[in-house]
DNA sequence: CCATTCTACCGTACTTAGTACGATTCGGCT
DNA sequence: AGCCGAATCGTACTAAGTACGGTAGAATGG
């Protein structure tokens, strides 16, 4: 019965890519929480069961989506040319932003023990600089190590920082509205006074900072002073 | 009818206490998918919905089981007296074993936002080693989000970390069992080869090599070399 | 041009999870 | 003994993941 508006005529035909962009869409619209096989489905425009042939399950989504974020990373100027610290700095901050784009993807890669190809590359890439930069391969390893560390704990830092808006908690026995318990955390309390909740402080410049401190300790620990940097 | 067995004689009670230690022991036995309301209730020998009376709701449940992985970080000696570069290292490295204990926790670091006691204590304690260290308010906020970063990202790389078994994927086009591409990643292939998948290697070793360099750096750019420490 | 078959999509239904609501039980008080 | 508030439980509703089988339209072969 050709009755009617025909959906299939207009609807783009679903891809395992259409599941995945549109998966990530959902997440970042509403939280990782939000995105269920049948509100995916909705915004496809297509019934719940109907992603099935396209993807094996949810975790092959949430691994699909966690390496869209990484592809996101390889979006920058790539400039291969530049000194290796230029190199790493740009890196660092185009994983800082995708991770900050996608928060909810921090959580995931705790869990996620399968990397996709994106996933790979990013690895290689930073590899390769530091190896094409000089390093040794144990050197290497250390400052990878490092500087992945770093960067993704900063991350989660970014994700979980609780302040900015005192919170929505009563304030359990005084009926202060202070961001910090002044008696019982002294010191914490004159950190965020004296210096976080200052009018133009920005957390995240904490980020050049950390990454400044590390590549200049990398350079001396690995160069000796031969080879001055930036 | 005082018939049969009395169930509530030999049970010590619910409290919140027993509710987030029972949910602690489940998400360390099974993960933290494992944890369910029913789960946890059957480990409890009680039906699920007494656990609310104790508990507000699962959102609860997580706040409070990421505040006892925290204050599982407390249970180290603490040896105040020491210089502060051994207090943090002691400190980051309970930290580490912590999440690595907990690895489930680190993944719901990112969703949280309202900190507990622990939690707290945490970091007013990081912030004081660093303050009596002598350290200005602004360079102590800078280490501490550093280290933090460092610790905190470590862990989710060792959750993380994929190698050690190859993975169970029948490697798509050769029928090589290699670990990693080597033609399309030979930088990881190689760091893989040569570093990462030697009899001896460690990657936990990395830690404290990184936790090193860090506080080399810190050291030197704070104090500028008048208070040599180690 | 029709029959077969494959693929994408869908309908139904089962299972598990979170939790609202009200009933019930129990320990301690007067 | 009788009462009260707190702790526990029974029932049931909603939402989510997904197994299973059906169907319709495109591709293929005669």
């Amino acid at each position: 019965m050709p009755v009617g508006s025909d959906p299939t005529a207009t609807r783009p035909r679903l891809t395992r890519e259409r599941v995945l962009g549109c998966a990530l869409d959902v997440a970042d619209a509403g939280g990782i929480a939000s995105l269920t096989i049948r509100s995916l489905a909705a915004e496809l425009g297509v019934k719940p069961m109907s992603v099935y042939h396209h993807v094996a399950n949810k975790e092959a989504i949430l691994d699909g989506i966690v390496d869209l974020v990484f592809a996101e990373m390889e979006l920058f100027p790539r400039d291969a040319d530049g000194a290796w610290r230029d190199q790493i700095v740009r890196r660092a901050h185009a994983t800082r932003h995708a991770l900050r784009r996608h928060p909810w993807a921090i959580g995931l890669l705790e869990s996620r023990s399968t990397p996709g190809p994106a996933t790979l590359r990013h690895q290689e890439e930073t590899i390769r600089i530091l190896r094409e930069a000089g390093f040794s391969v144990e050197m290497t390893a250390h400052a990878s190590a490092l500087l992945d560390s770093f960067v993704c704990g900063f991350a989660v830092q970014e994700a979980a920082r609780p302040f900015g808006v005192t919170s929505t908690r009563p304030s359990d026995e005084r009926g202060d509205s202070s961001p910090v318990d002044t008696e019982a955390y002294p010191h914490l309390a004159e950190m965020a006074e004296k210096h976080m909740l200052r009018p133009g402080y920005d957390f995240g410049e904490e980020f050049q900072l950390g990454l400044d401190l590390i590549l200049g300790a990398l350079n001396r620990s690995a160069h000796a002073g031969h080879l001055a940097p930036s």
